[in-house]
DNA sequence: CCCTTTGAAACAG
DNA sequence: CTGTTTCAAAGGG
């Protein structure tokens, strides 16, 4: 496994992308992508997967993919209205589905959350409704624990009471919690 | 089995 | 309006 990071010009932030490189189809295969607040967070994160053939890109090509990748997300910090799932596969970056998704009920959830576009936002209750369960803590489970944040917008998911709900496992009000405001901010139509 | 979980609803104050 | 209590089903240990 590689993994490879930048800071966002547009938002005080790191986005760090854990990823397989497959040179055969010149693709990048995503396995976790993770918000970080500073160097150090990247850092644990790191050391955390402990992988012994963790290394960072080695060739040409798939320094020119994650660039792009980059540039892609920079671009929809920049409030650029962008889906990321499609938008993705145009520059050979791509992820397993089922590998992502072991579990047929988290599967639904993210196949609900898939529809959301950009600017829009949906309810864990709703999400429950369509999925014909109410069991709305099991569903925030699934959100918390989405390998793929950014290309699976699980930030557009809020309470039905209108609060902002958790993020990243956080109820209360940190920075991760204000990063899913941010978020939802610049999907805001102008 | 036991525990926790990015929530909801009902209720108290 | 803020706290509590109960509910609910999945997933990890």
């Amino acid at each position: 496994m590689n993994f490879y990071y930048f800071k966002s010009k547009i938002l005080d932030l790191y986005i760090l992308i854990f990823y397989h490189f497959s040179e055969e189809k010149n693709q990048v295969l995503l396995k976790r992508i993770f918000y970080c607040k500073n160097l150090e967070d990247i850092n644990k994160k790191v050391k955390k997967i402990n992988n012994d053939h963790l290394k960072q890109p080695s060739t040409l090509q798939e320094q020119e993919i994650l660039l792009k990748l980059n540039n892609l997300i920079d671009s929809y910090f920049s409030g650029v209205n962008i889906d990321l799932l499609d938008a993705i596969k145009q520059i050979n970056v791509s992820y397993d589905l089922k590998e992502l998704f072991p579990t047929e009920f988290s599967q639904k959830v993210m196949k609900i959350l898939s529809k959301t576009k950009f600017g829009e936002r949906i309810t864990y209750s709703e999400i429950g409704e369509k999925i014909n369960s109410r069991a709305y803590q099991a569903i925030g489970n699934v959100l918390k624990n989405n390998p793929l944040p950014l290309i699976f917008p699980c930030h557009r998911v809020i309470r039905k009471d209108g609060k902002i709900g958790g993020f990243m496992g956080i109820t209360k009000k940190s920075w991760e919690t204000d990063l899913k405001k941010k978020l939802l901010n610049l999907e805001r139509s102008p």
